[in-house]
DNA sequence: CCCGACACTGAGCAAGCGCTTAGCGTGCGG
DNA sequence: CCGCACGCTAAGCGCTTGCTCAGTGTCGGG
C-alpha cells in the first residue's frame, strides 16, 4: 500500500514523498531542490520552528541555532526572514497544487478522481503537517506581493476541485446544490488536517486520507459507486 | 428567520448573539460580562488586533491605542498580555461549548439535533469570526496551564458531537463506519470557517450554517430524513 | 477647602529583536 | 607558496518589545 496514489498518466519525474523516512517528521528529502546544503538546512530548521511556534514568535537566532549556525549565516542565503517564509510557502503550495492537479487530470470517473485528490491532498497535509501548517496558516505574515503570488496558486487548487465536482454533477455522478460552497468546504476540510494532526495519533496519514475521501464522496452525493 | 437556532428547552437567560448589529463586526455587546468598561474596551481591541495580525505580532501599544488609552493602562486591568488572550479564549470557548451543548441537549431526532448544532456552531464561527479566529488559532500562545484548561473545554465540544453521532447510529438514522474520525472531521470542518470567512463574502453566516449542516448530514449518511 | 482613593499617563528600563559589518579560516587556481 | 574568493562567525547597532513607576487630574466625603 503506497502512501500517495501513483497516477498512471502523471508527471515524468516523481519524487516519492512517502519513501525514505516512514516516521514522517524529518522531511529533509522533500527540500532537495533547495541548494546549497546550508541554505536547505536553514530552510528545514525554519519550517520546524515556524510550525512549532509560528512565524512571528520565531527568532532568526532560533532558526540559525537549529541549523547549527550563527545568526548571521542566515543572511548569506536569505535576504530577510520573510524571504525564508516565502520560499517555504512557494515550494509547499507548488507541491500541494501539483498533487491536486495530478489527481484532477488523471483518468476515470469524477468520483475516482475526487477520491484520489482528497486521499493524496489530505495524506500530504498529514504526512507533511509541519510544512503544511506553515504554508496554510502563516500566509498573513508574507509581504503583500508575496501573499498575492501564493493566493494565485491557491486559486489553482480551488479550480481543480471545482472542476472535478462540476464534472461529477454534469455526468450525473454527483448531486450537489451549491458547487462553489461545497468546493470551499471540501478544501477547508482537507486543509484543517494540518492544524490538528499529531505524529503520535491514532491514525496514519493514509488512513486519514481514506477516511476523508469517503466523507467527501458522501458530501457530493456520490451514492452510486 | 433568526440567525441562531432558538432551542425550545434551552437555557433560561439567552443573550441573542445575532441581535443588535447586523453587520457582524463590532461585537462589543458579546463581551458584556467583562467589566469595568475600560477592561472591556481593551479586550475588544485585543480581539480585533489578535485576529488581524495574530497574538505574537500584536503589541500592547497597538491594543491600548485601539482602545484609546496609553500602553500603561492595559496593566491596570490585566497582569500580562497573555492574561488578555486567556480571558478571550476562555469566554469564547465557553460560548462555543454552550452553543454545541444546547443543540446536543435539545429535543428531536439525532439528525435534527446535529443539524441545529452545526448550523449554530458554524453560524457563530462566521458571525464572530474575529473572536473565533483568536480562540481557535492562538491556542499555542497560551501558557501551559491556561492551554490545558482550554483543551479541557474543547474535549466537551468533541464529546457533544460524538454523542449526537453515536445516538444517530444507535437509532439507525446515521450510518458511519468511524465515529471518532467522523466526529473529528465534522468539528474540523466547522472550525475552519473562522479561517476563511470574510465579511464582504458571498454568503451570510446563516447561509453557511445551512450549507454546512446539509453537508454534515450527508457525511453521517442521514439519507432517510 | 482639603484629602486620599482611583483611573490613567509620560517617560523609560532591561531585554530581545532583525539585521549588519569587520574579520577569520579554509581551499583552490596559479 | 601566495593570494584571494567564499562561507561563516563574533560582536554589536538601532530599534521595538512587554512591562514598570512616579506622578497627574478628578472626584466624593468630611
Amino acid at each position: 500500500m503506497s502512501a500517495v496514489e501513483r497516477d498512471p498518466e502523471g508527471s515524468d519525474e516523481v519524487v516519492d514523498e512517502s519513501a525514505g523516512e516512514a516516521a514522517g517528521e524529518p522531511d529533509d528529502a522533500a527540500w532537495a531542490e533547495v541548494t546549497p546544503d546550508a541554505a536547505r538546512r536553514l530552510l528545514v530548521a525554519a519550517v520546524d520552528a515556524f510550525a512549532e511556534r509560528g512565524y512571528h514568535a520565531t527568532t532568526t537566532r532560533d532558526i540559525a541555532g537549529r541549523a547549527g549556525m550563527s545568526p548571521a549565516a542566515l543572511y548569506i542565503h536569505y535576504k530577510t526572514k520573510e524571504e525564508l517564509l516565502h520560499r517555504i510557502s512557494r515550494i509547499g503550495h507548488d507541491r500541494a497544487l501539483k498533487i491536486m492537479r495530478d489527481a484532477a487530470d488523471s483518468g476515470g470517473t469524477a468520483a475516482e478522481r475526487l477520491d484520489r485528490a482528497v486521499r493524496s491532498f489530505v495524506g500530504w497535509h498529514a504526512l507533511r503537517h509541519t510544512t503544511a501548517r506553515v504554508v496554510q496558516y502563516e500566509l498573513d505574515a508574507l509581504g503583500p506581493e508575496h501573499r498575492a503570488e501564493i493566493i494565485e496558486l491557491r486559486r489553482g487548487t480551488d479550480a481543480a476541485v471545482r472542476e472535478m465536482i462540476s464534472d461529477g454533477v454534469r455526468d450525473g455522478e454527483f448531486e450537489v446544490p451549491d458547487i462553489p460552497g461545497t468546493t470551499l468546504a471540501v478544501i477547508s476540510l482537507c486543509i484543517d488536517v494540518a492544524r490538528w494532526f499529531k505524529v503520535g495519533g491514532a491514525r496514519t496519514p493514509e488512513e486519514i486520507g481514506a477516511l476523508y475521501a469517503g466523507l467527501v464522496l458522501r458530501m457530493v452525493g456520490a451514492g452510486e459507486k
